[in-house]
DNA sequence: TTTTGTTGATTGATCCGTCAATAAAAAATA
DNA sequence: TATTTTTTATTGACGGATCAATCAACAAAA
C-alpha cells in the first residue's frame, strides 16, 4: 500500500479528523486513537507525522487560524470604504466557514488550552491583536483613534462571548442574529458620534 | 483525631481547593488528588464525601453560581430606579469576588467541560436565563420590550467575551475598564432611543 | 539498498474509585 | 456508671482502566 508523497495527504486528514473529534467531543479530551482513526490511519502514523499530541493540537490551532486568515483578507480586500471594511470583518467572523458548531467548541476548548499552554497561548494572542488591527483598520476611519480603539476592544469581545453562547446553543440561534446584533452596536455607536 | 461534625467543614475546603486549583492549573484537568491534598485531606475522603469527581465539580460550579446570584440580589435589593439595576447586575459582574482569576477560570473551563456534561450544561443555561432576565428588570423599564431583549443579549455576550478576554490576560485589563465598556454600550444604546 | 509509509504490540505513567482497617466520638445497653 | 455497639471520620494500599509514546518489523517505492 505505501505510496510516496503521502505526508502532506495525511497531515491534512489528521489535522480535520482533529477538528471534527473536537466539535464532537466539545473538548481537546480526545485520544490519538480515536483521531488516528477518524482519518483512516493508525495512532503510532500519527506520531510519526507530529510527534507529541501537543504539536498536533497546536498544527490544528494554527490551520484554523490560517483559514480565518485568509478568509478575513479575501474580505478586506474587496471593501474599501472604511465602514464596510468593519462589516468585512464582522461577517467573516460569523460566515459559513468560521460560525460552524465544529470549529466554535475548538476555539472554545484552545482558550481554555491556551491557559496551560505557552505555545497556545501566543498564537491566540496573535489572533487577537490581528482581530483588533483588521477592525482598526476600517475605524480609524470613521472615529477618532482612542475612541475606536475601545469600539474595536468591545466589537472583539462581543463577537468572542458570541461565539461562547452559541456554543452552550443558548442564546444567538444564528449568524444572522448574531452579525445583526453586532451590527446593531456599531450603527447605534457610529450614528451617536455624529 | 476524628471530630464529629467535620462534613460541612471538609465539603467547604475541598470546593475552595477546587476552585484554587481549576485556577492554577487554568482548567478542569485537575486531580482529585491535588484537590484533596489542598484541602489537607486524602482522595478518599474527598471521594467519600462527593462520591465521583464529577459531583464535586459540579458541587464547585453551583458554588460559584450560588454565589453570583446572592450578590446580584443584594446589589438589585438597593437599586430602585431602572437604568441603575441595569448597571447593578453589570457591576456585580465584575465585582472583586466574581472577576478574580480563579472564577474566571473556572467559569471558562466549565463552560467547555458542559459540552460534555448534561448536568453542568443545565446549571449554566439557568445561569444564562437569571442574567438575561435580571438585566431585563432594569432595561424593560427603558425600552420596548423586544429591543430590551436584544440589548439584554447583547449585554450579556458583553460580559461572557470580557471574561475570555480577562482569562487570555489580553484586551481589557481591570474591571474598572471592563464596566467602563459595557456602560458605554448602555448609554449610547440608551441614549439613541430617546 | 536506501528511503518512505505503516502498524501491532508493548511499556510506563497517570489516575479514578474502592475497600479494608483504624480510631475516636456518641449512643445504647447492662 | 461501666460496658458494648454503632456511627462518623479518615487513610494507605490497590485494582483496573486509559492513554501517550516508542519500537521493532514489514512492505513498497526509488
Amino acid at each position: 500500500m505505501p505510496k510516496v508523497g503521502m505526508e502532506p495527504l495525511r497531515r491534512k486528514a489528521l489535522i480535520d479528523a482533529t477538528i471534527s473529534a473536537i466539535g464532537e467531543r466539545g473538548s481537546l479530551d480526545v485520544t490519538m486513537s480515536e483521531i488516528a482513526g477518524r482519518a483512516g490511519v493508525s495512532s503510532a502514523l500519527a506520531h510519526h507525522y507530529f510527534g507529541a499530541k501537543d504539536e498536533l493540537l497546536l498544527a490544528t490551532m494554527r490551520h484554523i487560524l490560517a483559514e480565518l486568515t485568509t478568509d478575513t483578507r479575501r474580505a478586506l480586500h474587496s471593501a474599501s470604504l472604511p465602514r464596510e471594511r468593519v462589516s468585512a470583518v464582522v461577517a467573516v467572523n460569523f460566515s459559513d466557514a468560521q460560525f460552524q458548531p465544529e470549529i466554535i467548541a475548538a476555539w472554545l476548548a484552545f482558550y481554555v488550552e491556551a491557559q496551560k499552554s505557552a505555545a497556545l497561548r501566543r498564537l491566540l494572542k496573535v489572533y487577537a491583536r490581528r482581530l483588533h488591527s483588521n477592525l482598526m483598520s476600517g475605524l480609524t476611519g470613521i472615529l477618532p483613534r482612542s475612541e475606536a480603539d475601545r469600539v474595536a476592544e468591545a466589537t472583539a469581545a462581543l463577537i468572542d462571548g458570541l461565539y461562547i453562547r452559541r456554543a452552550l446553543k443558548d442564546g444567538v440561534p444564528n449568524a444572522a442574529t448574531a452579525i445583526a446584533l453586532v451590527e446593531d452596536y456599531l450603527e447605534t455607536k457610529l450614528k451617536a458620534r455624529q
